[in-house]
RNA sequence: GGUCAAUUAGCUCAGCUGGUUAGAGCGCAUGAUUCACAUUCAUGAGGUCGCAGGUUCGAAUCCUGCAUUGACCACCA
């Protein structure tokens, strides 16, 4: 039997993938192959579903993280003997990936209108096939020990009866309706939005002051007008009253009374409602129904008439002068501010800063308008999702989201779930066109993806799942949304615990962009630096922080463990052929042995050994990663190799041979454990030096993935 | 307008429920090393823990206020 010295340095890219084939194909990340003496058929399950990427593109740094975070979870649990499954599977990403096709569309100066639904579709089809193995592929380089054989896809056959039978079932239940309401309307992507997929940023912004005239009654002596403030001088096209408040003793004197919409000469009514806010402006508020949210509901209150002056382009419309129809808005702006101004009615125009809607997809201005969409009603549905969370049956990691989360659902709106795109499930209603808001398909994603709405025995086992792994970003576009519709199909919670990550920024405190390209391409780090360094690099600044300043050099100082994992290893086992000897034990009884705790650096090792084990199971059970990392780190280099292996190498060099045996199978016993501590945090090289250990001790184990967490 | 978080060594950050000389990694300085590892080892310099009050025998840690930065929420017309 020939062998081979360990090699000085750790070369992870010579090892990493054929170690990730060899546990793929003996099975190990199917909780139904996982060996028996590990995991009996009755053992405890511990779930995850990954949150399931959208095929857009390739993997970022956050999904690195949380591809990392729930891993070592996984790996844990699996050592610690249950049936540990991770459900893997991506997303069709609806808007998002459609914007992506067309822009490589528009390329050749093409709209999706000009090639058409069936060919757009295809583009999309092959655009899904190129990212979806890209993606999964990423997340095997990490080390993800996620089931492959249970990968599913929001667009796969299956999963798409379940989204039909969800809409169907809500519907049945009166839970969907169909209406014309002001919905957020991305004129670029041509289709409605729900509220939160809008991005509200800050711009500098004009407020234009512009005087109304009051109809003249016959007992006024003249002209009187009042001032009205607005953003958005071209809706007044649609205006259909004038606004103030009912405290509003400034204005008391014309509630009721008939006012003119300059330029058009319409005659509306002066009305009072509580939702005008007077220090806004001048306290008076222009309503344009058929434009803005909230003149919409104010409308509804005062049976006010609803005025379409802009279409789904963004251009003027309807029964406007013709001056202005046909304009874009932003034209529009400009000449009606013009004619405005030429009829002396333009008092003054104020610099403001504001906030503005913007598609969270493609950046476009949103525009509000009234279109015929489906709703969800959320109300009751918040109801059950709130109280469990009030009583903590679904656990937040940090505690503080659980706030973030009941603040939201308590104010929660209809959820407008129809979409002017051809890329998603069709809506199950016959000469219906629209497709359904992608993020309805993924709020069921923790039981569809375990063969919901058929009974299936993954379903019966593994649901509920155990702990969601997310980023803060998309607690309400999704984490809220599968918690009540887990309870709505389940009847029961989708996970019990929420553990927010924190989201990684760039080394100057900013959000990575792929746009602006200060992203970082976690692959070029494990290709630099392998799975292990950068897996450690990121989990070790992971706690309970909200985010993470991105440094190259924690994943150094993860490559260096790495490496010295490797030395440490390497010495033992030099030392073993050296002094020829032979069946060498793995066993914790050597920490009894009277001659080995006699030596205070062992005695310590031995305690510090049995610390660092708690703290690690106590910081995985908290997600404080950082801190499972840190005791690890310490506990091996700062205390193994520094103090232990330097106390032992006197009774190496110059001891008997009993000594140097018995030193030997302390050494390796240590190691051994530690091997196992660390596995779920640096997979890859652990494995491997399980394996030279085995290989060079003439021991047969099981690999260290399937191996038992030391008691 | 509201909510949440952060502020600790040159840089990036730990420091859990208050308790002896405040820690790590990187960087820096000095030295070591044919004997596992220069992706190494040893030693060291460097912090009045954002500011101001308060509680306490005792506060980086708890409370109040303020400042700065960041994130989020809201129908800021």
């Amino acid at each position: 039997m020939s062998k081979k010295p360990l090699a000085k340095k750790y070369e992870p890219k010579e090892t990493e993938k054929a170690i990730y084939s060899a546990w793929e194909e003996a099975g190990y990340f199917n909780p139904d192959r996982l060996p028996k003496d590990l995991c009996s058929e009755k053992a405890k399950p511990f779930t995850i579903v990954l949150p399931p990427p959208n095929i857009t593109g390739s993997l970022h740094m956050g999904h690195a993280l949380n591809a990392t975070i729930q891993d070592v979870l996984i790996r844990y649990y699996r050592m610690k003997g249950y049936r540990t499954l991770w459900v893997p599977g991506l997303d069709h990403a609806g808007i998002a990936t459609q914007n992506m096709v067309e822009k490589e569309l528009a390329k050749s100066g093409k709209t999706r209108h000009d090639v058409g639904r069936a060919e757009l579709l295809k583009l999309l089809k092959d655009w899904e096939k190129k990212y979806s193995l890209r993606i999964i592929s990423q997340f095997k380089r990490i080390g993800a020990s996620c089931d492959w054989s249970r990968t599913h896809y929001t667009l796969d056959e299956g999963y798409s009866r379940a989204v039909k039978k969800a809409f169907i079932l809500y519907k049945r239940k009166g839970y969907i309706k169909r209406g014309q309401r002001v919905v957020n309307w991305c004129p670029r992507c041509k289709t409605a939005l729900s509220d939160i997929e809008v991005e509200h940023k800050e711009d500098k912004g004009k407020l234009y002051y512009i005087k109304y005239r009051l109809l003249k009654r016959k007992k006024d002596k003249r002209f009187e007008y009042l001032t009205i403030a607005t953003t958005r001088p071209e809706t007044l096209l649609g205006d259909t009253a004038v606004a103030v408040n009912p405290e509003d003793k400034r204005y008391k004197r014309y509630v009721g009374r008939k006012i003119f919409i300059p330029l058009i000469k319409r005659k509306v009514k002066v009305i009072e409602d509580s939702a005008i806010d007077p220090k806004f402006g001048t306290g008076a508020l222009k309503v344009t129904p058929a434009h803005d949210g909230k003149d919409f509901e104010i409308g509804e209150r005062h049976g006010l008439k609803r005025i379409n002056v802009i279409d789904e382009e963004a251009e003027m419309i309807g029964s406007i002068p013709l001056k202005y129809r046909g304009l874009d808005r932003f034209k529009a702006r400009e000449k009606v501010v013009e004619d405005l101004r030429k009829e002396k009615i333009l008092v003054k125009v104020e610099s403001i800063k504001h906030k503005t809607p913007y598609c969270y997809r493609c950046g476009e201005m949103i525009e509000p308008l009234i279109s015929k969409q489906w709703f969800l009603s959320m109300k009751k549905l918040a109801e059950p999702a709130i109280k469990l969370i009030k009583d903590d049956k679904i656990k937040f990691v940090p505690y503080r989201f659980k706030k973030v989360y009941l603040r939201w659902m308590k104010e929660i709106h209809d959820w407008c779930i129809s979409r002017q795109i051809w890329w998603g499930h069709k809506i199950p209603i016959k000469n219906e066109e629209d497709v359904l808001d992608t993020w309805f398909s993924s709020a069921l994603w923790p039981f569809a993806s375990l063969g919901w709405p058929q009974k299936t025995k993954d379903l019966q086992t593994f649901y509920p799942t155990s702990v969601l792994s997310t980023a803060k970003d998309i607690i309400f576009l999704w984490v809220a949304r599968m918690i009540f519709s887990g309870l709505f199909f389940m009847d029961e919670i989708p996970f019990h615990t929420v553990y927010v990550h924190p989201t990684i920024l760039n080394a100057e405190g900013k959000r990575m962009s792929k746009s602006l390209g200060t992203g970082i391409d976690p692959l070029d780090l494990v290709e630099k630096y392998g799975a292990d360094a950068t897996r450690f690099g990121l989990v070790a600044k992971t706690g309970h922080n909200q985010e993470i300043r991105y440094s190259e050099s924690s994943i150094v100082a993860g490559r260096n463990f790495s490496n010295k994992m490797l030395n440490a290893t390497r010495f033992v086992l030099m030392n073993i052929e050296k002094n020829k000897i032979k069946s060498l034990k793995i066993d914790n009884k050597i920490f009894l042995d009277k001659k080995i705790i006699k030596l205070k650096a062992n005695k310590k090792t031995i305690d510090l050994f049995a610390k660092t084990k708690t703290e690690i199971e106590k910081r995985i059970l908290d997600f404080r990663f950082n801190l499972a990392t840190k005791a690890i780190y310490e506990f091996f280099w700062h205390q193994f190799c520094d103090k232990c292996i330097e106390a032992n190498k006197d009774v190496l060099y110059q001891g008997d041979e009993l000594d140097r045996k018995k030193t030997l199978e302390f050494l390796i016993t240590i190691i051994a454990n530690s091997l196992k501590l660390t596995h779920p945090f640096m997979p890859f090289v652990t494995e491997h030096l399980w394996t030279e250990l085995n290989k060079a001790l003439e021991i047969k184990e099981k690999p260290l993935i399937v191996s038992h967490w030391p008691n």
